[in-house]
DNA sequence: TTGCAATTGAGACTCAGTCTCAATTGTTGA
DNA sequence: TCAACAATTGAGACTGAGTCTCAATTGCAA
């Protein structure tokens, strides 16, 4: 097998979490953690499946999605809502939080970090004694490309379909 | 039937909509929006499916699902992410748009609104040369109640979880 | 190297949500 | 008032992401 130096780094600390578990990393784990940090940024499930079937790897759906859930728990991958009615997954490249800005257009998916911002979710939080421990941010529109193409956003309630997961972007 | 003034001018509401569509209010879509209306206010789907055979009224579930689209298109109801796999509707009482709060102990679901917040997205949407139409964020964590009883914050990844919906909340 | 818990794959299953189609209903205009 | 006809409905088949089961397999520690 050939040793990818680009996703070395990561599969050790995928191995080193799942033997703080007592858990074991498989050649289907590895195969996996390989192949997500190596192309995927944004990624679906089934995609990723679908990938390792391409390229001869026989990985069952099973294996996926507990691989992911492991991925998950270990911090290193994170599971994400992007505006369609089943779930993206993206990997941690140990950088911090993040928000999407999301085209409702052309699909494209814009990460944003605000510290002003978070700030001042953290007041709002005070004021309401609430103690948060994560939170999510989507804002649907239409990016700046789509714009110079002469694209009208998208009207509100057509918006407000997509935000809930009821309709497709188009792609 | 009894008359029901509370749902009465919802009734109206989703009446002129549908006419304006050439659509029509049947006794199944009023008797929806007065359930919707009179009791719940967040619901699930199959909650509403139940709800109305509980009553005594056959309606289907094709129809529910129908109905609710056709709500969210006239701005009535809002379709919404609360940290389950699955969605919940709200109903728009006329009033305008807020985030969530979600209590990841108790499932309570707090609604806040901040102009100062909003701004702010407005703001980082300029930067990014971004057209907004609509936002969603959900802030996950303890409430005051929950905190008073002695419960520590869920930890991060157990929240991250929630947040992406492969967990359910403890009811 | 053996023993055994952890892991895997195949496929059955779940469950929210969608679709189909024949039967029914509401509305419009004569 | 009624006929005509499009919109609507219900039953149940279907979809598709995700979960579960269980027998067979694998990795690791002794």
């Amino acid at each position: 097998m050939p040793h990818s130096p680009r996703t070395a780094k990561e599969i050790g600390r995928f191995g080193d979490f799942l033997q703080l578990q007592g858990l074991k990393l498989t050649t289907e784990r590895t195969a996996l953690v390989r192949e997500i940090f190596a192309t995927h940024y944004h990624f679906e499930a089934d995609e990723l499946l679908f990938k390792m079937k391409e390229k001869g790897l026989k990985i069952s759906r099973a294996t996926v999605y507990r691989t992911l859930e492991l991925l998950v728990k270990s911090g290193m991958v994170r599971r994400v809502h992007l505006g369609e009615d089943h779930y993206h997954y993206e990997h941690v490249a140990g950088n911090s939080h993040h928000d999407h800005l999301i085209c409702t257009t052309c699909g494209a998916v814009i990460e944003f970090h605000d510290d002003e911002l978070e700030k001042r979710q953290r007041e709002i939080c005070e004021r309401k004694r609430f103690t948060p421990t994560f939170h999510n941010l989507q804002i649907l529109g239409v990016c700046a490309d789509c714009r110079k193409k002469g694209q009208q956003p998208d009207s509100p309630d057509r918006v407000q379909m997509i935000a809930a997961g009821a309709l497709q972007l188009r792609k």
